[in-house]
DNA sequence: TTAATGAGCCAAAACGTTTTGGAGAAATAC
DNA sequence: GTATTTCTCCAAAACGTTTTGGCTCATTAA
């Protein structure tokens, strides 16, 4: 039923093949021809089966990205903006976004990963939420599917990516805490093997240490990135006897778990007690008080990966770019 | 490089129909050969490609769904939650999810759906955030191209969806409050051409008039579903000689916007003015005080969308499913 | 005048599947 | 003993592109 380049042709009085090529922009063909297969493709409404053009391109023009879903009711907003970013930039690039959900261990993540390399439904990868050591890193480079990162892991791998410089920020948000009179500064941790824990608890540690105070353990709470993972955390760090003065978390999702266990104890976050995320969500600036964080622009960085990855599909020779970007620290209130 | 077809084959000695039809599971092949060819596929790492499957399969086992992204940093958690239903089901039933982005106008909309539906890149759409009249339904109904929706609009086509019973929840809350005292109820409306907006906006009116409540013009304020949007419309609401009393909005986002715009007044809500959005968000449940909202399963409703969209693709003669769901209101604390 | 160049076009071969319409052998029916 | 059915398997034709390697005709160079 839809109309197919052999139609085009036809009605031109055309082969296939110039009117292949036309369209295409090569300049083995007139162009006044041009101008009338262009015309005529406008007029009958042709646009090519994608199908064919990969199978015989061998590629698909298009990219996917994995989404860590811990939970059915998945939510964080991180990662609406970074998809958003994604996708914005993959349409204003003209090509597709391919999207699967998988929980973040190893199995789950290989079925679509797989499925999507060998059935060669994507031309690359963009890749986020990565651990110290990768799996999909190797995994990538060992069949040769570009990728790009959102942080840079450990695995002695050459790959483009971007990386955000969760250290300095995290050390310098310390080091502002200690000036305003803080010495009991907590920590509430990510999965250990997480790339954004690695970097921004080793700030927090070098922080605290540039201004004299020893970090001890019973101001380090685990927790999960998640809402719920950020109040178990700060119950366990209020009940200590010499609590905390200031809870820093690894993103905004665990703070405003942290703030309502924090309000149940009948504190006020950020008068009586000083509570600080990391991402710059934009949730955080509807937050009451306003949620310190360290801003990191999600949705530019998405776009920008896109771009990357675009990049090594077309000129694969080029060197692989490493983009540090210094996130920025809100503290719209002090404490 | 990838292993094909021929591949699999090749080294079994048979030929590619055999393979194709072993793994198939077509009935006319033998079981022992069934299972020599399932056994060498998988350790082959075999994976059909999808291209060439689609070619000549003519379908995709691809779903597409295009985002409304009004602002380049958009951020309403209503969606991330729905995507997510939508990348879980389809994960789970073997088909693939393809995402755009799009402003909602009619142009930039007509391209990505244009270029899906011809391209052939997808066999079915979940559409979303629907207008009274859709441009989207009729195009769709008139390609012949499958699609389900959330929401239904008031072009005269047959087809499958789920409805949210937002007139009878606001009908009922307003009712409620105006048994608690209330008797200035104020409705922060969304844009007037979208069903929500239609239906949510009647089920107040209906709900003042029952209660016996002349509805007053100066207590509706227009707003575009955004953050930013309900902190203009409550600061217009507030700022009138006889303020209500409470503020009913058409999202969670909106809602919070008037939050900020009603504590920017030094005023407490849910002490001083009672605040209500619809979508029952996660993040309702970490404000303080907490949100009053509706609560719809948008993750749930997400996945029941997917499997309404492969049922009409895989038998396209079944009459067209129309489910109701009532949402639930979440009243946490009093006004 | 012939040879070489270039401009514009095209036939046919891929790309990797699935499907169609049998074929051959064995089993069953007559 | 022949005819029919059943069970396995397969060759070849699609699906709609892009690419390869020409081919023809006109123009320019020798």
């Amino acid at each position: 039923m839809p109309v197919t380049i052999r139609d085009v042709a036809r009605k031109l009085n055309l082969s296939v093949t110039t009117v292949s090529r036309a369209l295409d922009g090569y300049d083995d063909v007139a162009e006044e021809t041009r101008q009338r297969v262009i015309a005529a493709a406008l007029e009958m409404e042709y646009v090519p089966n994608r199908a064919a053009r990969q199978l015989r391109r061998q590629r698909a023009d298009t990219i996917g990205y994995v989404l860590p879903a811990h939970e059915p009711r998945f939510a964080d907003p991180f990662f609406s903006e970074f998809v958003a970013g994604l996708g914005d930039e993959a349409g204003s690039s003209n090509v597709d976004l391919l999207i699967s959900t998988a929980s973040p261990n190893e199995e789950e993540e290989q079925l679509v990963y797989q499925r999507w390399v060998h059935g060669h439904k994507v031309d690359g990868f963009v890749l986020n939420h990565m651990r110290l050591r990768d799996w999909r890193v190797i995994y990538l480079d060992r069949k040769e599917v570009p990728f790009v990162s959102l942080e840079r892991t450990l695995d002695p791998v050459e790959y483009a990516c971007i990386e955000v410089d969760g250290f300095g920020a995290v050390r310098e948000l310390v080091l502002r805490l200690v000036e305003m009179g803080h010495r009991r500064i907590a920590f509430v941790c990510g999965p250990p093997h997480l790339v954004i824990q690695a970097d921004r608890y080793a700030g927090y540690r070098d922080g605290l240490r540039s201004a004299g105070i020893m970090p001890t353990l019973e101001l380090i709470a685990e927790s999960d990135l998640t809402h719920q993972g950020g109040y178990h955390a700060a119950q366990q760090l209020l009940s200590i006897s010499d609590p905390p003065s200031a809870i820093l978390c690894i993103n905004d999702l665990t703070a405003f778990g942290v703030y309502q266990a924090v309000r149940e104890r009948g504190l006020q976050p950020n008068r009586d007690i000083c509570i600080a995320g990391f991402d710059g969500l934009e949730i955080t600036r509807w937050s009451h008080p306003e949620l310190i964080t360290i801003d990191q622009p999600v949705y530019d960085i998405a776009r920008q990966l896109v771009k990357m990855l675009l990049m090594s599909l077309n000129e694969s020779d080029k060197p692989y770019s490493r983009v540090m970007i210094k996130p920025k620290i809100m503290m719209p209130g002090c404490c």
